[in-house]
DNA sequence: CAAGTACTTCGGCCAAGACCGTAGTAGTTC
DNA sequence: GAACTACTACGGTCTTGGCCGAAGTACTTG
């Protein structure tokens, strides 16, 4: 056997757009039920059902049954970074209309990525400290200056603690916005102090930050950039729906939508 | 819009196992013709040419015209970070059968990843400096000790010239292994070595390297490792097809394979 | 145990698209 | 220009698989 056809079934997978919209929607590391992800992903819950099972199937997702209901993830870290994978070549496409993603907005704002943070937010800090001279960074690799090095004493970062046994600091390429932000060590204590010093907070057991009013006024003094996200709040929809009640908003958007 | 279907999109083009065949023939950074594409995945030139076509648009792969035939590449190396990706994801699968992959033994054995090596060998590198506690590895990050920094110095490889401004030692995913071989600055330089001290040799204009006779006793008396490709040979196959010949094969293999 | 909710299975409909035969265009060779 | 090669366009066939309605199973609540 051949590696194309492997590859293929699992491309086809994700080439479906109703099982495209569920993984997108699980990428953030929730659970959700099957219900819900029939919602997300626009199609009716039997016809989602077939799609979760070839999912689960194929080992992209994991299952939990809790009662009467099933809760599915992502998983392994390693789907989420195919899919990331795929989101950055899509996004790239061939030079055309940049839509940008909706939907997704606080995730794209600010959130976790592995230890470090990514987001709009994450690349802004990277780039502010590069344009500083605090931090020299080229395609793989980064490094501290001495000027860095004392800057982030000042503003309280031990990184000394860090250094043992792990990449110091390393770029790593943002999906939503295509930009390095900072991982490594670096990039795991400036998550560590932003979570310590409630500039963040994580949303539920997602992923996803946001930025708290203390964090706003810190990264504008600190880095001297916009913490705030923009005004639009459609997130988190899916998450508070109330189970019972959006039968009839399906039947709606089914009739109505394809 | 949605990201969803936006990445299904891409994933649907991966997705049919023509085309995927098609692209992992080119994920070794080579350019090959229409007709040799047609070749690999297993179907005759117009179908090939339309999925070409369709691959093209997307912006997957970038096309040269030389006359009357027509080159195709990777477009970038993003597309080849997504589907190694998807071949991690795909190896990985449903735990069942682990077939090896057939068709890319030499790819398989030695390659090279960016700028440092990849494959069986490169594992077996890594595994065996981790072991002589000659580099310290974990889940994102590496260090060389000091016994490390010694052997590399009788080894004959200046690590000194390297360590400014990029990451100095780091673990891969290797996507045929499934483990980890070396990248950053260290990963690097024993690329270099290998290259300078004819260990190992380009293949054509591929990502493939071969391992050469000095190589084999190289290897077996610096690292201990066995350094002959297991004897298959099947490869390169596609590359020297006679361009002219091969009608009858495929379409023997038309009749009958489907 | 009856009613309600979460999810799955089955069956039939339908559209997308992969495939190739035929025929055509463009470039090369003699 | 004739013969040949590399590739593409078109048209028709046929399979795959996504979709939903209806019906059925599993769990919870009152």
């Amino acid at each position: 056997m051949d590696t194309g056809p492997k590859i293929a079934q699992v491309a086809a997978l994700v080439g479906d757009p109703a099982r495209a919209n569920m993984l997108s929607a699980l990428m953030d590391g929730r659970t959700l039920t099957a219900s819900e992800l029939a919602y997300v992903s626009g199609v009716a819950p039997q016809t989602a059902s077939g799609h979760l099972a070839k999912l689960s199937d194929a080992g992209l997702l994991t299952l939990e049954k809790h009662g009467r209901r099933r809760y599915f993830r992502l998983a392994s870290p390693l789907v989420a970074r195919m899919l990331e994978g795929l989101m950055v070549v899509a996004q790239e496409g061939p030079a055309r209309q940049r839509n940008l993603w909706r939907g997704g907005e606080t995730l794209r704002h600010a959130r976790t990525c592995y230890d470090h943070m990514a987001g709009r937010i994450a690349v802004a800090i990277a780039e502010r400290l590069v344009q500083q001279s605090f931090i020299l960074l080229d395609e793989d690799g980064g490094q501290l200056t001495d000027t860095g090095r004392s800057f982030f004493d000042e503003f309280g970062v031990d990184l000394r603690l860090a250094s043992k046994r792990r990449v110091f600091c390393r770029p790593c390429l943002d999906w939503s916005e295509r930009r390095p932000h900072l991982a490594g060590a670096v990039g795991a204590a400036i998550l560590h102090h932003a979570l310590e010093h409630d500039w963040v907070e994580h949303i539920r057991d997602s992923r996803a930050l946001v930025v708290t009013p203390v964090g706003v006024r810190g990264l504008a003094t600190t880095f001297g950039i916009e913490g705030a996200p923009p005004t639009d709040g459609r997130e988190g929809q899916v998450a508070s729906l109330p189970c019972g009640r959006i039968s009839d908003e399906i039947r709606f958007r089914n009739s109505v939508g394809r």
